[in-house]
DNA sequence: CAGTGGTCTAGACCACATT
DNA sequence: ATGTGGTCTAGACCACTGT
């Protein structure tokens, strides 16, 4: 690829400078996604700078989540992620009867080899959001199920679901395994029939503790969506908190106009 | 605040133990929203590193949204942002008939002091993703309207709308000002009754246009909001692109059981 | 003015991947 | 063995904020 020169006359100082150029070049498509960027050494020989003034120049690059450090072996445009578009109808009732869980539903519409595990299934009094979420009083218990989702082996997603203990407690829900359909179809089992979910979306940074589990590098952040459940008596009987590896997904929603 | 030491055992490196010291602190509460860290001087004393060493531990914190560093101030602990929760009624009828767009709706509701400014109207031919949602032909173009919205003096998104030509030119929905209830009740007027809207949703790092317009920080992804509306016929009216700065917004969806 | 963070230099040693 | 990025040192000068 064709670096430029470094202009004393602009108000950008060195570093950000070759910055824009490396990602002028990826733009343009000179550089494609999985191209290696010149290394920091012929960086800071075109340049003339010092190896750290070439290294924030890609510092730069990485925050952006344009590019990925590999050690010893080079600096990387990203590849774009596959991306899972999750449909509003997800959890339509007849997945569920065709003893599908939504995850392994949407995974198999989209040809992706779908795994689950990290699954760990407790009991414990519920943190405040989720009290007032399931509307419990004092002293009320929740079953928590924590578990990771994988697609072709990669981890996209980590969900912990938390439900009343008074519900959950004693049937197949508190089992690793919940059976065909997942726990919403042992819900309906129950006699608690779904009538819709309340969704809750947004993103932020991960924590270290989710960069791990997600495998995420630099720059990349997640989309956390709270789910709530409520049958058709409007109780709600699950919230669902989830953390998705943003590149990796596209929610879709309908919206009515009334 | 106790600032601890570096223990040359542990596999981690000096800066990212540092760095874990003073998460660690934000977490118990020992630094608070708004507290200013140990200056890089600090640090560097403390714990007997070189400068560079205490401001790459900075650095870990601020790409993880953690702080925000002010020249020539010191390195804050990130103010939570005033969260606005868009509900999924928010494109109803009744605030268009009520003679309010969808944000100055949205924003009265929360208390908000709401404005819209850098509004730019053209003609143009659609990028490809646009026409696909539009389902126009070669050769026709659209109307875009652009414009940066602001709560209580700061911004928080931008958003781009696209419309076709042959719809938008010639009406209200063409001028800066559409008018009362904004352009979806000029849609109306013109015989376009709205039946529902998709939005797809994602998240990312912005990109440097977009952390100028919304005076974002490092380390805050943007969410992604692209919205088509479809009039009763099951016509695609309108596509709206929008950039949200990420902490700031929290979007409700309600998704029927079926 | 003193104190803060922003940028830069010119080295050094290390860990990792490839040949 | 070579080339890559990861970490670190010990300085330097600059720009911004406050008193």
């Amino acid at each position: 690829m064709q670096l430029g020169t470094i202009d004393r006359g602009d108000d950008r100082p060195p570093y950000r400078q070759i910055a824009a150029q490396l990602r002028d070049a990826i733009d343009r498509g000179e550089l494609r996604a999985g191209d290696r960027l010149p290394s920091e050494a012929e960086l800071t020989r075109h340049y003339s700078v010092a190896r750290m003034t070439a290294r924030q120049a890609i510092q730069e690059l990485r925050t952006e989540g344009l590019v990925v450090a590999e050690h010893g072996r080079g600096v990387f445009v990203r590849l774009p992620a596959p991306v899972r578009r999750l449909a509003s109808d997800r959890f339509a009732r007849k997945h569920r009867e065709a003893g599908q869980a939504a995850f392994l539903a949407e995974a198999e519409k989209a040809g992706v080899r779908a795994q689950v595990d990290q699954i760990e299934v407790s009991t414990a009094p519920p943190a405040p959001d989720v009290r007032e979420r399931l509307r419990l009083d004092d002293g009320d218990s929740v079953l928590v199920r924590s578990r990771r989702y994988l697609a072709d082996d990669r981890p996209i997603e980590v969900a912990v679901s938390y439900l009343p203990a008074e519900i959950a407690e004693g049937t197949p829900i508190a089992e690793a395994n919940p059976g065909p359909g997942g726990i919403y179809a042992r819900l309906e089992d129950a006699g608690h029939t779904l009538d819709h979910f309340v969704e809750e979306v947004t993103a932020r940074m991960p924590t270290g503790d989710e960069r791990r589990r997600l495998e995420l590098p630099d720059g990349v952040p997640v989309l956390v969506v709270v789910r709530t459940a409520f049958d058709t008596t409007g109780r709600p009987v699950e919230v669902c908190d989830t953390v998705k590896a943003a590149p990796a997904y596209v929610l879709e929603y309908e919206v009515p106009a009334r």
